[in-house]
Parts: structure tokens; C-alpha cells; sequence
DNA sequence: TCAACCGTATTATATGAGTAATACAGTCGC
DNA sequence: GCGACTGTATTACTCATATAATACGGTTGA
């Protein structure tokens, strides 16, 4: 069973947007594997606290991306392979990188500060670091 | 006269943010400067091709924020002096940071990985990157 | 002075996100 | 079989974003 519960949500982003995503970096990541049986619509909605609609719009998307399967009247599973797994992480971390060096550019830093940053941030949780 | 011709609008964020976070970041950047003249509402919508009240929303929360300067009647400045673009510049810098590294860590890289990534996409505009 | 700007305000409309309530048919285990 | 679950679909409502069309009064420069 996909686990959830360390999925929280977050003000700025579409909570269907955030499953969506929730789901694809767990696949890469590879805390959710082929196969893992996924909690119902009505089940996640009540663990979350929102919408039973918005659970559904993020497993429609996640069927058409080919990551779940869904049969009417049954139980909806994970289903991976190693090539929807590289294809995945290549087009996240794309993404991820590309909107930081992005915006770190127009706020004016070079990338050894840049890599400095990174480096200070990463073990951090809530410290207050020397920016 | 603070230059947009460098801006483009994006989908997936409110046009009046992107706005606002372009003048932030510029500020911080340094290429937009204490005393600059900022185009008028009317002007700006039209060269970004967006509607004149988008542009107003984004100018009040710059001018409650204290970042520019409106008076009725008359073209708008920048006000801005090294307190201002220090606490920007941390607060821009840190959002970036922990943005990422969260990012990252859900889809399961390790420090050097993403060291390595930021590296190699620093100097990248358009590549195709072994990732 | 006065025309051409400027900032500001108001009202209306369209769209997408998210919630809410409800309904229907398929699957599964007892 | 049958009840409890499942996925799926529909309609309606609220809210934020963005657009659109005006309108008002202040500022500026020829």
C-alpha cells in the first residue's frame, strides 16, 4: 500500500497537482514500487482532509500518464517499469534544476555562491542560515 | 526607466506575482536601481500584452511592500536602499534553496548528485543533459 | 491654460481550482 | 447472493485569477 503519510499539503500549489507529483518522485525515489496497491478516492480524501474530486483528478492524470491502473469497482495499483522510472526522473529533475538556476540567475548569484548555498541548505530543516 | 524586455509571462503562476518577483529579483540583482521610474500601468500592460489591472496588482503589493513609490497623477520610482535589498535578497534566496533541496530529496538524490546537476546545468540554456 | 498623460477605483464577465453532495455501476469477500 | 466496498460521473457552489470597459481626479509639460 502507498504510503501518505508523510504527504502534507501545501498553500501555492493545486492539492491535485501535489498527489501528482507526491506519486512521481515516490516512483523514482523507488518508495513506491510496481505493483503497490493504492488507498481508494474516498479513503485518501478523508486521510488528507479535502475532496474526494481532488483525489480523483490526480489519479485520472496519473492514469493517463501510464504510472496507475484503474479498474471500476476494484482497487487501483501502481504500475511501473524501469523505463517509465528513468523517463520520469530524467523530466523531474529537469524541471527542478532548470527553475532554480533560472530564478538563482535573475536574483543576481553565480554558481559557486549558488553551489555554496546548496551545500549549507541541504542538512538543513528550519536553520537560519547565513544567506 | 526599469526594463522589461527581458520579461516573459510563464503559465502555472499569477501574472501579477511573476511581475512582482521580476522587480524583486531585479533589485537584488542590481539592475534595478534606488530612484529608477517604473512605465506607467497603462504602458507596461500593453508592451506585456496583459490587462492594465494585472499590472496595478502587482505595483500596490510592490508599494506595500515599500519597494516603489506611487503617487496619483504622477509616474512611479523605485525606493529602495541596502536594508531593503539584503532582507530581499535572504528571503528570495531561501525560499529558492529549501524549494529545491525538498524537491530533490522527495525524488531520492543525495547531496553530491545535485551539486554535480546544479554544475552542470549552470551554463546551460536549451542542452540535453545526461541526468 | 489645457491636453495628455498619470494613478486609482468600480463593476462585470470568464475561467480554472477546489469543495460539496449525490448517484450509478462494477468488484470482491463472506 | 449480497452487502460493503470500489471507480466513475454529474451538478452546483465558492474563490482567485485575469480580462474588459469605464470613470474620476491629480500631475506634468508645452
Amino acid at each position: 500500500m502507498v504510503d501518505f503519510s508523510s504527504f502534507k499539503t501545501e498553500a501555492g500549489m493545486p492539492i491535485y497537482l501535489q498527489i501528482l507529483y507526491f506519486i512521481e518522485r515516490g516512483a523514482v525515489a523507488g518508495t513506491i514500487a510496481d505493483g503497490d496497491e493504492l488507498p481508494s478516492r474516498r479513503v485518501l480524501s478523508a486521510l488528507l482532509g479535502i475532496n474526494p474530486n481532488t483525489v480523483q483528478k490526480a489519479f485520472r492524470l496519473l492514469e493517463e500518464e501510464g504510472l496507475i491502473e484503474s479498474r471500476s469497482g476494484a482497487k487501483s495499483f501502481m504500475t511501473l517499469n524501469a523505463d517509465k522510472i528513468s523517463q520520469l526522473r530524467v523530466s523531474l529533475l529537469t524541471a527542478d534544476i532548470r527553475g532554480l538556476t533560472g530564478a538563482l540567475k535573475r536574483t543576481g548569484i553565480d554558481k559557486a555562491e549558488a553551489l555554496r548555498l546548496i551545500d549549507a541548505f541541504w542538512d538543513e530543516e528550519a536553520g537560519d542560515e547565513e544567506v
